[in-house]
DNA sequence: GCCGTTTTCGGCCCGACTGTTTTCAGTCG
């Protein structure tokens, strides 16, 4: 049993959040803190690479000790050193830290004054008023536990960023109409276009006397207050996302944009640059020995310490500061580089719209071609297209290019599946007549990985096969990724001519923006598609393409960035 | 525990808000 990088990662927070209650070192914790950060985002398996003898020294903020207790990990499953805290203070206090308002020092006095260990016992002593009578604590913050508690759902949820498009969108609007108003961002994750975001970061700048704390608080959707200064407040609204909103002053936008942008890894990377060159940075600016020597824009702040201009989404401390400096920054990939999508369905599988209206839609984009990619029979739910049916759509693309007189070009497609035995549902001698195959997984998803991966390297074999789509399978916070051995699956398809999907439904994302870098790395180019099942979700295309922003993709990456002449060449494998 | 265009030792980002204090600790981002 291959245990996987998030749960490594899961062992290294643990161990942080536990170390910290017992007051351990603090720059110790944070190490392993950020060691569990970097193993969180790779795409490649700390499994795999433990037993390929690579040296993970090489991984940022990964030293000898920590890279030793990765090897005990892949190797035993789990780590002595935690199990020994464990034995001292007990796991579930790492559970109690994630109540929000309760860190390492609030656990630790509940732990040992109060013999409090569970988030049970929590919720017991403070039904007993036992909590208050605590020094440090009072009734209010015995109050506060007490609605937090209540509120608690076991885990912290994130947004998927469509979603919080959903929820920012009309907030920001209520803000611009504030009189005195000037400039109104959001930052954050949201900005880094980030697959799910956790809470909303606002940044405003206005006009002296202006009330935005006064009228942002009083927002409709506000169900609860967190807490309100004169330059930041907090609320939670009814969806349950919670708002920063922060005021600052025109001199300081770009100091701020930076530093509400993130990430917070990011942040400390580029301001340990300042502290080298003698620089302090924050919020407010970039100062030298007290004095403002930049923070009106974001370019400011990173030219002062000799850094060009990094975009939002690669601001992840995954190597981008290194890159930036070297000036090795990729051009990445824009939302106008893309000339068409390649993953669409109609009305005849389990699309909303008609051949036509999807036709004019992506027209109405300024695309140059659509690929019409309805399921095949096996799809049987999505009312699946035979060999028959989509004969007959074949028939009607070729009549609707007539009609649309080179306006855009229709690609004849398929999305078929590629079955259990690693054949695909539709018979080569249909398959052949069409433009392009995308070929996707959607049964028996729970294969082990050995043989997962070899019935997708079995699909690809042959010929006909052009694009791997959504290749994890997930589902954004409702399904995890089915095991599929990527790496495997990028050098097949870098040999045979095969792409893989950046799928750009919010609900998928897939490819992974770690896994989008791994693809580059290894010279396997992707598509951006929005597998769109109807007109208005063509519009998704914005998702994916920030998406594969986040794994540095270029123009160059992107097979549906060329022309449709050489896009069928590259279609035409090898 | 990590890391090095000042360093293999001695540093390690920085500020706002709250509640419980009477000058600040804890938490968060």
């Amino acid at each position: 049993m291959t245990i996987h990088n998030r749960e490594i990662a899961a062992i290294f927070e643990e161990l942080a959040d536990l170390l910290e209650v017992e007051g351990a070192n603090r720059f110790r914790v944070r190490a392993y803190r950020e060691a569990s950060r970097v193993i969180g985002g790779m795409s490649e398996e700390l499994a795999d690479l433990v037993e390929s003898g690579a040296d993970l020294t090489e991984l940022p903020n990964i030293g000898e000790a920590i890279a030793k207790k990765i090897q005990t990990i892949v190797e035993t499953g789990s780590l002595p050193q935690l199990t020994e805290v464990e034995g001292r203070t007990p796991a579930s206090l790492s559970e109690m830290m994630k109540l929000e308002g309760l860190g390492p020092k609030r656990v630790k006095a509940l732990h040992e004054r109060l013999g409090i260990d569970t988030l049970d016992d929590l919720r017991a002593a403070v039904e007993a008023h036992k909590v208050r009578q605590l020094e440090g604590f009072g009734q209010k913050t015995e109050e506060t536990i007490r609605e937090r508690l209540e509120r608690w759902q076991g885990q912290e949820r994130r947004t998927r960023l469509f979603d919080a498009e959903e929820i920012a969108d009309p907030l920001v609007r209520f803000l611009e109409a504030i009189d005195g108003v000037e400039q109104v961002m959001v930052a954050g994750s949201y900005r880094r276009r980030r697959e799910t975001v956790g809470d909303l970061d606002i940044l405003v700048t206005c006009r002296r006397d202006t009330p935005v704390m006064d009228r942002f608080v009083a927002y409709p959707e506000v169900s609860e207050l967190v807490s309100k200064g004169e330059t930041r407040s907090t609320v939670h609204l009814r969806s349950g996302m919670q708002v920063d909103l922060r005021l600052v002053p025109e001199a300081s936008y770009g100091a701020a944009l930076h530093y509400f942008t993130g990430s917070k890894a990011h942040n400390i990377a580029v301001r340990r640059l300042g502290v080298k060159q003698g620089l302090k940075i924050n919020e407010y600016g970039v100062f030298r020995d007290d004095k403002r020597v930049a923070g009106r824009t974001e370019e400011q702040v990173y030219a002062s310490v000799d850094l060009p201009f990094i975009p939002p989404e690669l601001r992840e401390d995954r190597g981008e500061i290194e890159a930036a400096r070297e000036g090795k920054l990729p051009q990445l990939v824009k939302l106008e580089d893309i000339r068409g999508d390649l993953h669409a369905h109609t009305k005849e599988s389990d699309g909303h719209d008609s051949l036509r209206a999807m036709a004019d839609a992506a027209a109405g984009r300024g695309y140059e071609y659509l690929a019409i990619t309805d399921h095949s029979r096996r799809v049987t739910i999505a009312h699946g297209l035979d060999e028959k049916r989509l004969a007959k759509q074949i028939e009607a693309i070729d009549r609707l290019n007539e009609d649309l007189d080179g306006r855009i070009a229709i690609l004849k497609g398929v999305e078929v599946d590629i079955l259990d035995d690693g054949s695909l549902d539709l018979p080569d001698a249909i398959l052949r007549r069409l433009d392009l195959r995308v070929c996707s997984v959607h049964y028996k998803l729970n294969l082990p990985k050995a043989r997962q991966t070899e019935r997708v390297l079995r699909a690809m074999e042959n010929p006909l096969f052009n694009i791997l789509a959504h290749p994890s399978g997930r589902l954004l916070e409702e399904r995890d990724p089915y095991e599929l051995d990527l790496e495997q699956i990028l050098e097949a398809a870098a040999e045979r001519g095969c792409f893989l999907e950046v799928n750009a439904q919010p609900s998928r994302l897939d490819l992974t923006d770690s896994a989008c870098k791994m693809a580059k790395e290894m010279g396997v180019k992707v598509v951006i598609s929005t597998d769109a099942h109807g007109t208005r979700n063509l519009a998704f295309m914005r998702f994916g393409i920030g998406q594969a922003r986040r794994g540095w993709l270029e123009a160059a990456d992107v097979v549906n960035t060329r022309p449709l002449p050489e896009l069928r060449k590259l279609l035409q494998r090898g």
